[in-house]
Parts: C-alpha cells; sequence; structure tokens
DNA sequence: CGCATATTTGAAGAGTTTCAAGCACAGTGG
DNA sequence: CCACTGTGCTTGAAACTCTTCAAATATGCG
C-alpha cells in the first residue's frame, strides 16, 4: 500500500492501481496524461508525485537547474525574468493543465515562482524525457502542444510591443474569462454577465503586462466608470460587457465569443 | 537530368544525386538537413524547391493557410500581426538558416513577409509533416528548434515589457552581431570593433523593437555621440566599444562574448 | 483593535510618440 | 551635367501617455 497526498485528497492506493490516482485528479483529462497510452498512463503516474508551493515562494530561480517537468493542478505559477536593476517580467502564467519545465536542457533562462498557493504534479525530468523518446506520440503531443504555447507567447508580444494599458488589460480580462470557462463549456452556456478573479495580486498582474500597479488601478476604475465591468470587490469583477471590453482589447482572437 | 535554379548558381544533377543541390546550399549544415539521416535528408532534397521573393513582398498573410514550410536561404523574413486600426508588430525575425512555417496546423495567425530580397528553400507541408512523424529523430531537433525558439521569443518578451528605447536598440545591435559571427566563429578570432548592417530597413526594426523610426534614429546618433558606435553610413556601424553596448543592453545573455 | 500589507488616488515628471520640416541619396530625364 | 522627384532617414518642438513618488484608504490577520 502506498499513500499519496494529492492537494486536499489523501490517496492510498496499492501498486497495481497506481492509476487510481490520476483518476482523482482534477486536470488528468486535459494534459499529456490523457493523450499517453495506457502503458506510458502508468509509466506516468508511477513517476509521479504532488507538490504544494505556497504563494510567493520560489519553485526554480533562473540559471538553477530544473530537474523536474510537470503539470499545474491548481493556482498559477509564474515564469519571469529578472534584470540586475531588479525589474522583472513575466514571460508566461501557467495555469491549471498547463505543462511546466524545460525539457531537453540542462538549464532554464526564466524563473517559475507560485504567483498563488499552487499545487503541481511533477515527473522526474530524465526519467520523463526518456518516456518522451520512447514514445514518438507523446513526443509528437508535447511538440504540438509547444507550437501552441510559441503562437501565444507571440500574441502576447504584441501586446506588448504596441498596445497601450487599457487594451492590456481588457486582454488580461479576457484571457481570465477564456481559461474559467474553457472547461469545454458549450456555446449555449456563456453566462451573459460572467465573473472574473484576478487569482494573482495587482504587482504579478503588472508584471505580466509590463505596466504598473498604479496604472491597473486606474484603468480598472475607469472601465468601471464606463460601465464596462462592476467591481464586486478588489479582486472580484462583473464583466456588464463582454462585447465592449472584447472590443477593447483589440484583438481579433479574443472577439469570437461575446458580440458587441 | 534535372536543373535547380539556386539563388545565383544553377545546379545541373541527375536524379540519384539528387543530394548535390543541397551540398552547394550555404545553409545547409545548419538547418535540419544536417540533423536528418541519409534517406531523410535525400527526401528532403526531393521535395524541396527555391523560391526568391523581393523585399516588402508578402509571403504568405495571416489566417492565410500556409501549405509549405522551410529554411530561409538569405535574406531575411518577417513575421508579424497587424492589428485592425494598422498597428502592426513583428514577432520575429528569421535569418538564413532559420526554419519558416506553421507546422501541424492549417492556418497561421501571423503574416510572412520579405524584409528583404529573400531565398528560401520550401518543402510541401504535408509531405514535410510525414517525414517528420515517420522520423522520430527529426521530430525530437524539431522540438529542440521550437523549445530554442520559444525561449528566445521570451526573451525578446522581457524586452518589450521593460526595457526602454535605448536597450532595446542595443540589444537588436547585438543580436545582429552575434548573428554575423555565429557561423562558427572561436572566441579569439572576434574582431575588437566589429561592423555590422541593419539587413532591414528602420520601419521593420521599429516594428520590431516596438517604437518608431525617430525613437531609433536619435538613440543611434546619440551612441554615436557617447562613441559606442561609428555611423559609417545610413545603415552601417562600427562598434567601437561592443562591451559598453553589451552593458547598455542590460541584457546578461548579450553580455558574454565582449568585455566591458 | 492595531499593525502590516495591498490597493487606490493625486500631482509632478520623464520618456516616447506625433507631427512637421529638413536633409541626403538614387534614379530619371532634359 | 544639373535640376526634378521620390524615398528613407534625421532633427526639432509640442503633446501625450505612463511612470514615479507620495499620501490616503482599504483589507486582512493575530
Amino acid at each position: 500500500m502506498a499513500e499519496f497526498d494529492f492537494g486536499d485528497r489523501v490517496v492510498q492506493i496499492n501498486q497495481n492501481s497506481l492509476q487510481s490516482k490520476c483518476d482523482t485528479c482534477p486536470i488528468h483529462n486535459r494534459t499529456m496524461c490523457a493523450f499517453a497510452g495506457e502503458d506510458a498512463a502508468r509509466e506516468l503516474a508511477m513517476i509521479s508525485r504532488t507538490r504544494r508551493i505556497s504563494a510567493g515562494q520560489t519553485i526554480v530561480t533562473e540559471q538553477d537547474s530544473l530537474d523536474f517537468v510537470g503539470n499545474v493542478v491548481s493556482g498559477v505559477v509564474k515564469l519571469s525574468k529578472t534584470l540586475e536593476d531588479g525589474r522583472q517580467q513575466i514571460v508566461g502564467l501557467l495555469f491549471p493543465s498547463d505543462f511546466m519545465g524545460h525539457i531537453f536542457s540542462d538549464h532554464t533562462r526564466f524563473a517559475y515562482e507560485a504567483a498563488s498557493d499552487v499545487e503541481i504534479c511533477v515527473f522526474d525530468r530524465k526519467a520523463f524525457e526518456t518516456l518522451v523518446q520512447n514514445n514518438p506520440e507523446i513526443q509528437h503531443e508535447l511538440l504540438l502542444k509547444v507550437l501552441t504555447e510559441l503562437d501565444a507567447t507571440r500574441e502576447w508580444m504584441v501586446l506588448l510591443g504596441c498596445q497601450n494599458a487599457r487594451e492590456r488589460i481588457a486582454s488580461f480580462l479576457l484571457m481570465l474569462l477564456r481559461r474559467s470557462l474553457q472547461t469545454g463549456c458549450p456555446k449555449e452556456d456563456l453566462p451573459p454577465n460572467p465573473t472574473i478573479r484576478f487569482p494573482i495580486n495587482r504587482k504579478n498582474i503588472a508584471l505580466f503586462l509590463g505596466t504598473t500597479i498604479e496604472t491597473i488601478s486606474r484603468q480598472i476604475q475607469s472601465m468601471s466608470k464606463a460601465r464596462i465591468l462592476k467591481i464586486i470587490d478588489g479582486n472580484t469583477f462583473e464583466i456588464i460587457n463582454p462585447g465592449r471590453l472584447a472590443k477593447m482589447a483589440n484583438h481579433e482572437e479574443w472577439l469570437e465569443d461575446y458580440p458587441v
């Protein structure tokens, strides 16, 4: 019998039903675990373990070697780079089901930090790399995932390169909206006035958007006055007019779901 | 006998020595062609052909389907996105030996355009995808390449997100320096006062750096006054002090080669 | 309740963009 | 050979957005 601490659940299982640990995993059907064949999935379950990190803790620093990879189960992990003089830029936010890690390389050039309380499911990197190289279909899924991420990063680059503060914040709100609806929500189920919660604090939002907490504050207040959103509390917002928000973001990709 | 128009060389070869077309390719040892096994390399040679595009011409527009992939042989290809109101951001510049294309997906979200006169070696996308899926080692190389590109894109994101105009231009100059030395130049061969040429016009540099041609002009003049570089002509610069330039860029990755 | 932390609000300042004009160079035609 | 025109780059001045610094307010927790 083995005991697994899986967040708020402690699961006791015996060796030949190792996969049951993953059956209770809230995101297992949205990660590579779902794409792996039965043998590979079993192997993944075998080498995986859960780690919990509290908000603000560094998981890996820049230049560190990253000896594990994994999936975010809950919370948000930030990927960032800090310049010598202290300026920092977040180059990626990893949400539940996102893959984290720097595979096939001994050092990462970015720091991984818990942007909120976080639960991650980790595998030993070397073991995972071997698994990948022995399973072309997993490698293929990984390639697709990285290609998607590359495109998303480029989209964000457009935001940083030529969009203003208002557009950046509108885009961030829409991104959160998307991610919160993402769990296979059919179009007709879209709530007319969805509610969004910031999963991370202002400072991190600012570092992600390449702006300051003051600018974010002012823009949010201004959107509230313009009746685009309603401030429920400092971190919760009701989007009164998702279509106008999308228009404001000026990014076609995010205009799709809601009419103006 | 078949005749291949390969830029300034026209190569005549017979079917069973198809690879010789690639032997004369100035970049073939820096692309995936070099990593492919003999059979795969022969197949690549078989399905490849050369295209020349003159500066300013669009190769593929956004939302277009991209039915080919390939390598840049000479010149610079720009990858960009344009917002409805005309603002544009370049999200990547592809130099000789860089891979171009949007594999395993029917539509690209970015436009490809020749930023200078360009020569590219293209393969049919579907054929290439089949080749990749049948050759795990090519798929692996491709994965590594995409991972490297993802990191490079994230580095550039730091630039756009939190660095000022001066740092951006210094970084761009250093990037050009790197690329021009990249052909396996050993450290002791570094010229003390290297010369750099802008391969693309000011407008495209501005679109890449998220700034304007005026700002670039002012910064270059100011660097010239500060004796960091010497303006040979509008597009050619002698870097008087590469170390100070690197310091100015404030990006550790680019500080390595030259002492301050 | 009081302290620490996080967010909002205000006013001044810096850096960049914008608009407008000037300059330099290449190609064309008289 | 020289004006003419077009294009691309530089320079100047004004305008604007965002940041910075400072203070006020709100929120959370022992």
